[in-house]
DNA sequence: TCCGGCCATGTAAGCGTTTGCATAATTCCG
DNA sequence: CGGAATTATGCAAACGCTTACATGGCCGGA
């Protein structure tokens, strides 16, 4: 057991024969010191196992080197895709992640302060409603902030998001293919969400190229989960509208539900039903048929934003920035013609 | 445009006509101030939107509240949802979350410390290869740590575990009111791995007690993919051995491989071949036939370490523990009796 | 009325860094 | 070989907070 008070910026200077300054100079800009110095010192610091304390030096240089994410859920192959690329980049900038999720109370929020404000340098957020107070909040503590969900030049904050119409133009495009536009649906996430919005207008257009103009009961609102994928699959195989149909689904959760009443109904995927997903989680490969799907580079989008959020970090007054990340539609069995039997 | 220099404790002081000590005691420890002038602090404190500088006050206290988290991967259902757990469990009690996939270069590790070492009040890990230089530096900082893979009493560490053995020795029986036990297979994940192990260990005792010792190709091991068990379950397949089987597989993701290989040969499920997984993740539920699995309660084993990781925080000299989770059969279709038809 | 205690507050010493400025040592050039 | 320019180092002042200790006001009991 030794492990008692860790050595100082002080320990190493007397160890070396230095002062304190000396020591910080090598740690920070190394070329500022004699090399025999620095030698010394770096073997004093070896010796000692020095590690500078980080609330010291987040005192003077007032920064932490932690980045924070808050995502709408923490869960699910979406958020822990784009979570994982954040992380990633992060790293390899430096920096390390602190993660939140907003499925908190808000009193939770009010306690331990909407984000570690304060300790982080920057955050980047995904938000599931717009909340004025977050924004202001933000603005006023000057926070470096990069939003993840929309479009927010506006606003005055960098944002990263996905070009969803051509990768859902690709799809329906692809749809067409085979079956009519009257018979093509667009089975959306929550009227609200941003991407689902793009992606109900493109899908929308495409139709609209076709020469048809979308009935209200081809583009429909749900929720992001399976749950509403399988009810309105239900409501449609009941009334027996699913057969010989085409679907783009807002996201791959969504398309699964479908799926599976679907095949539950008897209809052959994809002779009977050609369905498509949105976002290629890894779900939509694992799944059998496996999901044609509108990939979603969920990773890259994590990346780009903890790379916008540095370059923000360095150079705060640069105008602020959208950066767009391309979808594509990814071909598999659910969609596809039938294989030669 | 405000936002220049934000307030500090001398503000708050000056504004209220009192000293820095009291508006820090009105902050931590509110019964020590007289009632008016505490009202008068805290006016204060509203009106300069004053907000303690985290740096200052971890350089007096040495605490952050902030845990980190560091796991062989982020992504995926299985990771995603054990660090959920953590990070509802922390806000719960006051910590932040800072994660770290383990799934970089050792490079990366040197430059930006393990993971802010020093930084963090305390660190939960699940490590894939036991790493030495990861517990000596934990122990010789001093920095309390819980271990997530194995049980690390005799380290001096706290752990948490999952129970295997019960979950284990329930869906081998399961299996064997189906199929004799030389028709059973383990197909694990790596050899090296603890839960691999106890659940190898666990399958092969209940055969045991069955009157049938495993043979060697009854137990296997891989990796804990999809690609394991597509592979598997192909040579299986090939040589015509799992018509009538019945396979326990390390994790949902094998069980899932070797699901596809079986329906794809041919063989109907589970008539022909029961299966079961291990985690229930969501994957498991999300497929169709939806997937036998032992659960493991994710979430629950992220909240118990960080629920330890807190307690020994707040007393360090306990003596180390392990808390151990139930796990539990959940039976679907992949390995229940056939539906009438 | 006086004094011992208690309660509320202030004073000031750190905590471990970074960094502007001063100083000492070295080099350069004419 | 002298002084200016340059380089290497030290000194000490922050940074914003917590907390041990000191102080002064007030109360109650004798």
């Amino acid at each position: 057991m030794s492990a008692h008070r860790p050595s100082s910026i002080q320990d190493v200077a007397s160890a070396a024969g230095v002062s304190t300054a000396t020591v910080s100079r090598v740690l920070n800009n190394a070329d500022l010191v004699a090399p025999a110095t620095a030698a010394k010192v770096q073997e004093a610091i070896r010796r000692l196992g020095y590690k500078p304390n980080p609330f010291a030096q987040g005192l003077m240089t007032r920064k932490s080197h932690v980045l924070g994410i808050a995502l709408p859920d923490i869960h699910g192959e979406f958020y822990s895709e784009l979570l994982r690329g954040a992380d990633a980049e992060a790293r390899r900038l430096g920096y390390h992640m602190l993660v939140s999720s907003e499925a908190h109370s808000r009193a939770e929020q009010e306690r331990t302060g909407s984000l570690a404000f304060g300790f982080i340098d920057g955050l980047a957020v995904m938000i599931a409603e717009p909340n004025d107070d977050l924004w202001r909040e933000a603005r006023d503590s000057s926070l470096p902030l990069v939003v993840l969900d929309s479009d927010q030049r506006e606003r005055g904050f960098d944002s990263v998001v996905v070009d969803n119409s051509t990768g859902t133009r690709e799809a329906t495009e692809h749809l067409l293919a085979f079956v009519k536009p009257e018979r093509c649906f667009f089975v959306g996430g929550p009227k609200e969400n941003f991407d689902t919005q793009q992606r109900g207008a493109a899908f929308q257009e495409t139709l609209a190229r076709a020469h048809w103009t979308a009935r209200p009961d081809q583009i429909v609102h749900g929720r992001y989960s399976l749950a509403w994928g399988q009810m309105w699959g239900a409501e449609m195989t009941r009334t027996d509208k699913l057969k010989g149909a085409g679907v783009l689904a807002g996201n791959d959760e969504i398309a699964l539900g479908i799926l599976h009443m679907a095949q539950e109904s008897g209809l052959r995927i994809p002779d009977e039903l050609r369905i498509i997903g949105f976002d290629d989680t890894r779900l939509a490969s694992l799944v059998r048929p496996a999901l044609s799907t509108v990939r979603v580079p969920l990773a890259e989008v994590g990346a780009a934003a903890i790379r916008a959020l540095v370059e923000r970090i360095d150079e705060p007054d640069r105008a602020p920035r959208t950066v767009s990340l391309a979808t594509k539609l990814i071909i598999r069995e659910s969609s596809a013609a039938p294989k030669p039997t």
